[in-house]
DNA sequence: CTGCATCCGCCTCGATACTG
DNA sequence: CAGTATCGAGGCGGATGCAG
């Protein structure tokens, strides 16, 4: 029972092979964010089979994409450094994604945990010059923080050791504004918006990100 | 009759859901070295259905990322220039593909223009500040160029117009030489290399390339 | 002969049920 | 909670047909 592959002595049709098949890159999407159990997996992957996230799990394990730690109840899986490497790639297909704003269904699914990555994508490295900084995020309830250091931007779920800045809101919220629909002002006064900390370092987000 | 996808309000997920089909990207890959016509496309993806390469072709004009142009005989694909950023992902991925040289079939199928974009794909930017250079290649009979310059890479099908350098030879012979296997002068007096013009220019191919 | 469209067998996928 | 087993539906692969 060989797995259907290419076969082609082309590097990219080797990429496509190991992780070209449906969900797999979505999969990589997930861990991307740190460090997941199954059911978390599941919870990311809305209409998957279960039997599919175990099949390419084993695969991504098996190929050292991926990494399992622990057994049974607290088995979680994470990336190696192979498949951290994706990162960045990944970051310029969903910049890529962009494009088509249309194709994105008005009752298309979300998670939070999906705008963390948005957000490293959209970082200009070229802009972040000297910057060092944290800044803590309550989105609708939901809690990351992001590290900006040595011009990179990292996204990581939970609250932060000490941020510099901690940014209570929603996502459409903070897309208004960056859009100058909005100010910083007129959201907090409708209470869409709880700065507390560094207000400059808030205003980074405006400018170094896309 | 929809479509399957992802449905996900995340970019990543609408950019699957345009080219992480099975062939799509392979078919994207096969325009990155420029316009071709559906029976060249059929060569160059050994396996894929014919409906399903006009399926493709007709949902990514649709998209606008690549463009049909003529008609019937003459009909022709190109990448849009929205297809068109997807070269740099492209080189990322093909570069990610090479941890895995276990994955590559021993009789796997083989065609010189996926080498095109491979070289592309291995040129060192932060190298090549001020070359500016065009290079001719035939490899195994195969014709193709190399256009060096704002420390960019382009491989181009067909000869050159005035190249600083003809090369000919087969990839085997020329990635032994890169790996330090063999030497270029030893290539010459078993007469698998032969090079026309400025060898300082040919020298540059292990300067600039990994 | 090139550029597709149609048809059919097969394999992957998606959903549900079930087990440790 | 973390998977495994099963099965119907649908996308894929190959052969064939056909129009310009």
């Amino acid at each position: 029972m060989q797995k259907r592959n290419y076969n082609q002595a082309c590097s990219l049709a080797v990429a496509l092979d190991l992780i070209g098949e449906r969900w797999t890159w979505l999969i990589i999407r997930a861990l991307l964010t740190g460090p997941k159990r199954y059911g978390e997996l599941l919870d990311q992957l809305p209409g998957i089979g279960t039997n599919l996230l175990a099949d390419r799990l084993k695969s991504l394990t098996g190929l050292n994409v991926a990494e399992k730690s622990g057994q049974g109840r607290q088995a979680a899986y994470q990336l190696s450094e192979t498949g951290e490497q994706l990162r960045p790639i990944t970051h310029e297909l969903i910049r890529w994604g962009r494009h088509f704003p249309a194709q994105m269904d008005a009752n298309a699914v979300s998670r939070p945990e999906w705008d963390m990555l948005a957000i490293e994508a959209m970082f200009q490295p070229d802009r972040a010059e000297g910057v060092n900084a944290i800044l803590e995020f309550i989105l609708s309830g939901f809690n990351f923080h992001l590290v900006l250091r040595n011009q990179t931007c990292r996204a990581v779920t939970g609250p932060a050791i000490n941020p510099d800045v901690k940014i209570t809101s929603d996502s459409a919220t903070l897309m208004a504004i960056a859009n100058q629909q909005t100010t910083t002002q007129k959201a907090e006064q409708k209470i869409r918006l709880k700065i507390e900390g560094d207000r400059e370092v808030f205003n980074l987000l405006f400018a170094l990100f896309e």
